[in-house]
DNA sequence: CAGAGAATGTTGAGCTTTCAACTGATGGTC
DNA sequence: GACCATCAGTTGAAAGCTCAACATTCTCTG
């Protein structure tokens, strides 16, 4: 055993073994709740980033990059969403090699009736229970781990 | 639109988007890193899980728990790393249902091998990020978020 | 102690994600 | 304008995960 690791303190084996379960659980849980309406948060997250953009449409690529996702994964899921119907596919115009994915007005529909239910699943499972100084600290956290890590 | 619904204000939004992005682009930065060990990070918590029980090994429901995995996952996994030679499965004298997981020689040294890695990248890209009050409040509200949510 | 119900762990099929290879378009550069 | 590295997105096979059904064992209750 080498002597020059820097290994974690007891707190903070404590506080990263908390947030591993804890984000598991609360991914699961989240994910459960949506089962209702036929998505995982992965889709989810999709409609609601699309829903968000300028004529409800983004590029895949850039879709991808908000969800730090691959774009193969992202091609699967956008194709199973668009035989659901939820998303629809267009040609970009001034990029030929661009693709659109764009909300139907099935998948806002879905999402309006979804999104309620989702965040109070958020507050009831993460928000509500934390101080505001906390999930503050939450926030600026992960904000500083995914600026430091950057894009793929 | 209903009336009822409470939204997330737009600190909150941001700090709830900022944890869903930094912990996509954490696991994925973990995960690459263990890669060159043949490992994904959740082998290595069951690695780790192993090395830290008495006798180096747990029963499958107790493990499949702590990771807040399903039996069926952990199966699989473990299935697999058994196949890699890193773990053990043995009958329960005791219960004739249950079955220990054992981490084998060769399962402690590699983990030997990977935990100095993992834990500096632990450290690199999360604990060294965030000072010490705000790394304590993410382990409060994980910790009370994984109260919350409770068993599966 | 018989029997119902619950718990442990596995199985295999189906679905999702990953990985590497690929097509086609773009943007320089010479 | 031909070339070449790069970028956008897709593809299909392999690997991993989920889900429901199952066999076995345990436990509790009458």
């Amino acid at each position: 055993m080498t002597t020059g690791t820097r290994w974690l303190t007891a707190e903070q084996q404590v506080a990263w073994r908390a947030y591993l379960l804890g984000t598991a659980r609360l991914m699961a849980k989240l994910d459960d709740d949506l089962r209702q309406f036929g998505l995982g948060i992965n889709d989810y997250e999709i409609l609601v980033r699309l829903s968000e953009a300028p004529d409800r449409r983004l590029r895949m690529a850039d879709l991808a990059d908000r969800l730090h996702q691959s774009r193969s994964r992202l091609t699967h899921t956008v194709g199973r969403l668009e035989t659901a119907e939820l998303v629809r596919r267009t040609s970009c115009k001034s990029d030929k090699r661009g693709v659109w994915a764009e909300l139907t007005d099935a998948g806002f529909a879905l999402l309006e009736q979804a999104a309620p239910h989702h965040v109070e699943g958020v507050r009831a499972n993460l928000v509500d229970l934390a101080s505001a100084e906390d999930f503050a600290a939450v926030g600026r956290v992960f904000d500083t781990v995914s600026e430091h890590i950057g894009q793929r």
